[in-house]
DNA sequence: AGCCGAAACTAGCGCGCTCCAGTCACGCGG
DNA sequence: CCGCGTGACTGGAGCGCGCTAGTTTCGGCT
């Protein structure tokens, strides 16, 4: 068995359903050039009224489209933006929904590429690249530091939700810091004074919101109930958190601030699932205000990041990076603001 | 100021990002044709291993990668699947991941259009046929069949898990009449008889469920007691649907089949938050086993649809189209089989 | 020696489109 | 009458690659 396969006559055209119309048929048909055609296609001057009626009727009837690769490969620019990000966070779902948007109010088109367990992130970013991406946009990618800034020194990049000083790319994020310190400056508002942090590890923004928590129970004189949960930001983590918490015997913490929404879920579900009422015993908060936070049943207090706000930036930088305006290494942060909803409330005698 | 500059043959330029490689710079710095590189990267016979190795170490060197759109321009086929989902459907999200290796095997690229708010499904299309899909792979779309139909006159379509007959197209799916009713078997082998079915409406699959429910509950003589409450495959839906059981004051149903997992979860949280016990008071079943379903906190009883060989089949059926093989209009259809985890059990004197 | 065929490699066209440099007709002022 | 500007349109050279039809080299066989 020869694992290479011979190129054979099936390997070739499929069987033509009836060959795609070109930009020629199109001109042809109309009886004008090819490149009055494109004119009228990409809506430059230089065509009159009249044949530009003809062209458009034309192309609908052959069913003409504009096909991309071709365009792409004519036109020095392609007008693509490469998005890698991880299928399974929803978070980052609500940010491919919004750098749609975004991305077409500067005429950019967009190429998915899914992180998924059976296909890393390099593989993810090599098939942008080669899908003739110009630039990419990064959402909260876990490859190595140096692995960034390799990709960024090939093409254009800017990185969402990652904290990634010093390299030649743009970084679109919030501040984790002040986001977090308002979860504890509330819920110390609230009495709460055993406030458990479970950590996100290294994923993207984690570090910071440690550091922030940390830094706020100090703050609040509460050194001594810090307590970081070793975790992840998945639901999986979270579940896992609340279960060692439970199994402890010891009485259970008032508040538990998650590294991230999904992390919080985990949480909750185990929590209530025990008989554990949640605001009334524990209150739990989350982080990003992912679209699920928001459904009635979860209700999850939580902090909001821009989304909307954050993809159109991130687009725009990456349009500054290929429009050569600035050289990269912009660090672009917003504000993001505590969103109170019902899974928390204040500490009950 | 002209941005296009003519190519210097000469352009050695350290300076990064210059411009992209092509083949023809890596040819010239092996001192070999174009074509033989083109050999190489595409693993074909015809180069001599030492020749292999130096192609591969100048195009590392110098950072090539080969060009999708030319590739896909010059060649005949282009060898890209387009695949729609919906962002937010965690189902959908684990047969993109299962679609990516099979799509591999046969040696297809995928390109990704997210079906989201902001950008319906004919949008997401149109961008999967402009960039040069050969094929299109839908996963359980909305749009109205007579869409989806045109669509697969222009171009070799699979639809997943949406049962569509007699259109000019393939559909893999599972069977959802016998998967629908084994739940329903197994929960009224447990002693249940007040089940009630969250239905999906039009949602894909759900008609079938929904039907199948109704058979399996009259075939149990429990025909009195059948009663549907209109939903959707949404987290959303099965909350108000647990809400509107809540409210009503009369006794719950022991047993609750949702339409999918989706909405079982819904369910799921909105009765362990109002303290009803599940399993105990209530058995919830939910119908895909998306990668949530399985969560430790989670745990829900479901039926399992075999997605690595679904999506494998769709590939095939895509490729077969593509080659000619057949003709389109092939009704694949396979087994899926319950999941008994936490959430169900038998009904408590 | 002479022939042959496979292995290794090359030349060059063409994929569908964009873009630049024209060409052509037409009107108008000198 | 010519020159000249302008709007409408055309020709053709690529973009980076794949592929067919070669050419050359070389070892083995009669």
């Amino acid at each position: 068995m020869n694992p290479r396969k011979p190129r054979s006559q099936s390997d070739r055209a499929p069987a033509p359903r009836s060959r795609k119309p070109t930009m020629a048929d199109v001109a042809a048909k109309v009886g004008v050039s090819r490149a009055l055609v494109s004119l009228v296609f990409r809506g430059q001057p230089g065509a009159s009224p009249q044949t530009r009626e003809r062209v458009f009727a034309a192309a609908a009837e052959l069913g003409y489209r504009p096909d991309m690769a071709a365009r792409l490969l004519a036109r020095g620019r392609s007008k693509v933006l490469g998005v890698l990000f991880t299928a399974r966070n929803p978070y980052h779902v609500d940010l491919v929904e919004a750098i749609y948007p975004a991305a077409e109010e500067l005429g950019y088109d967009l190429v998915l590429s899914a992180a998924v367990p059976t296909r890393d992130e390099h593989k993810a970013i090599e098939a942008l690249i080669g899908h003739r991406s110009e630039a990419l946009l990064l959402c909260g990618p876990t490859i190595p530091d140096a692995d960034v800034t390799a990709i960024a020194r090939r093409i254009p990049t800017v990185v969402v939700g990652r904290h990634l000083p010093g390299a030649p790319l743009d970084v679109v994020t919030s501040y984790d810091r002040p986001g977090a310190r308002s979860v504890i400056d509330y819920l110390v508002g609230l009495g709460h004074r055993d406030i458990v942090h479970v950590s996100g590890g290294s994923r993207p923004g984690a570090p910071e919101r440690r550091r922030a928590y940390r830094d706020a129970m100090r703050s609040h004189g509460l050194a001594d109930r810090i307590r970081v949960i070793a975790g992840n930001h998945t639901e999986e983590a979270g579940s896992e958190a609340a279960r060692a918490m439970l199994a402890e015997g010891r009485p259970l913490p008032t508040a538990v601030f998650a590294s991230n929404d999904q992390c919080a879920i985990g949480l909750l579900d185990v929590f209530t699932r025990a008989g554990v009422k949640v605001p009334e015993q524990v209150s739990i908060v989350g982080y990003d205000d992912s679209h699920i936070a928001g459904l009635s049943h979860i209700d999850l207090t939580t902090v909001r990041q821009d989304v909307p706000r954050l993809a159109h930036l991130a687009v725009r930088a990456a349009d500054e990076q290929l429009r050569g305006a600035r050289e990269a290494g912009a660090y672009l942060k917003l504000e993001s603001k505590l969103l109170v909803r019902g899974t928390s409330g204040p500490v009950l005698a």
